[in-house]
DNA sequence: TTGACGCCCGACCGGTCGGTCGCTTAAAAG
DNA sequence: CTTTTAAGCGACCGACCGGTCGGGCGTCAA
């Protein structure tokens, strides 16, 4: 069956499993230069295989981008849906969740490009992805959908000031989002990486001051 | 000199002037496909001239594509700099500036997209800009700076909370940037054009009332 | 031993990429 | 009128694009 991998006793650990390390490889690649800005040679190259061994696995690049992407929202549904479902009044789990959405960027540098690049980027197909890409559009809609709801409950039950339910979610996204893809740029304005532990946790925290307290004193 | 504008009399009014137009188009084809993604093929077909008309006026592609970025900085800071520089303590300078930077992204739908697909690519061209390209980014830093400033002014004299300054920079960017680049996938949120008047207006309240009080009540 | 299968490969396909070349046209300059 | 020059064009270039094809090789079941 597989060459590399023993599949018989061993499970999945200890083989790379080419599907993963291509993933892995396609991820980082997207993330830097885009859907059109990358080549198949390139991703096979830098994974060690012959361009046409991508086939093996992968039905054409637009597949193996969608399931780039896949992955990228199924690890952040992986910690949000928890922190959504857990106790407490909306404004402590409007928190929780933003805390875990800091976290799933920061986890891997690459998601929060590969999040907006997948916004920017259905333009670039024109409708060729088919059901599929429905599919990814449709999970990170259903992802933001909760955090949608606890501002509403917030509102409704008197914890959140009645602000524009849309506009505040486009506010805390780009807050976040942007952040951890602000790259390069970003970095010379905090003067240091993205995603030390430290600055993830400055970020966490400078987050919720706003939130509860706005920037005047 | 030029075919079809009069340049005797009649100055630059009127006649298109191919280099514009050819901006133009450019311009809105970068925003929705990025760098790679757009063929100046599909430039020259768009602008109404054979693909090699195009390098009478831009040397090559990086070169088009620079000079695009150029013009949307200029216009942003062409508004910035004297909102930047009026009077008023740091609070209301501060709005100020976030009101004239939300009316510089909402005049043009291709600027925040732009500007942030700016910040992706600088990865894709390794090294090959030239001076150029860090005129580019030093403009972008030169126009961030200002506002860098009057956060550390409204510090020092007590009118902000001690916040992280780079990190609140970072905050004020997303909320402001991702808005207006996230194309359908925020109007899907919003229910209608991100760039009406109504929403416009809209998301510079939402945006004071946030720094003035935060989320909470 | 043999056949089937998973994985990988190099060669190759039509098409497009950014960019160059030589040419024509027409207006401005003399 | 002649010369210069900006602006345009189609043909063409080598390189690369995503994708296909036929075959080699090692493993496992029969």
């Amino acid at each position: 069956m597989s060459r590399g991998a023993g599949a018989g006793v061993r499970e999945s650990l200890e083989a790379p499993g080419s599907r993963e390390k291509i993933l892995d490889v396609a991820e980082a690649l997207f993330a830097r230069r885009g859907f059109a800005g990358v080549g198949l040679r390139e991703v096979a190259l830098a994974v060690g295989l012959g361009k046409s061994s991508l086939f093996h696995h992968f039905r054409s690049k637009v597949q193996l981008y969608l399931e780039v992407l896949g992955r990228v929202l199924g690890r952040i549904d992986e910690r949000l849906r928890p922190a959504l479902a857990a106790g407490g009044g909306p404004a402590e789990r409007l928190m929780r969740s933003l805390d875990v959405l800091v976290d799933a960027l920061a986890e891997h540098p690459t998601t929060a490009r590969l999040l907006l690049r997948g916004l920017f980027e259905d333009d670039a197909f024109p409708a060729d992805l088919g059901p599929e890409g429905d599919t990814v559009e449709r999970r990170l809609a259903s992802l933001i959908c909760g955090i949608e709801a606890l501002l509403r409950e917030g509102i409704e039950r008197g914890a959140f000031r009645r602000v524009s339910i849309p506009h505040m979610m486009q506010t805390l996204i780009g807050a976040t989002v942007y952040h951890f893809a602000s790259g390069e740029f970003g970095e010379g304005l905090i003067g240091g990486s993205l995603f030390s532990a430290e600055e993830v946790r400055r970020r966490k925290e400078e987050l919720r001051a706003v939130l509860d307290h706005g920037l005047t004193a």
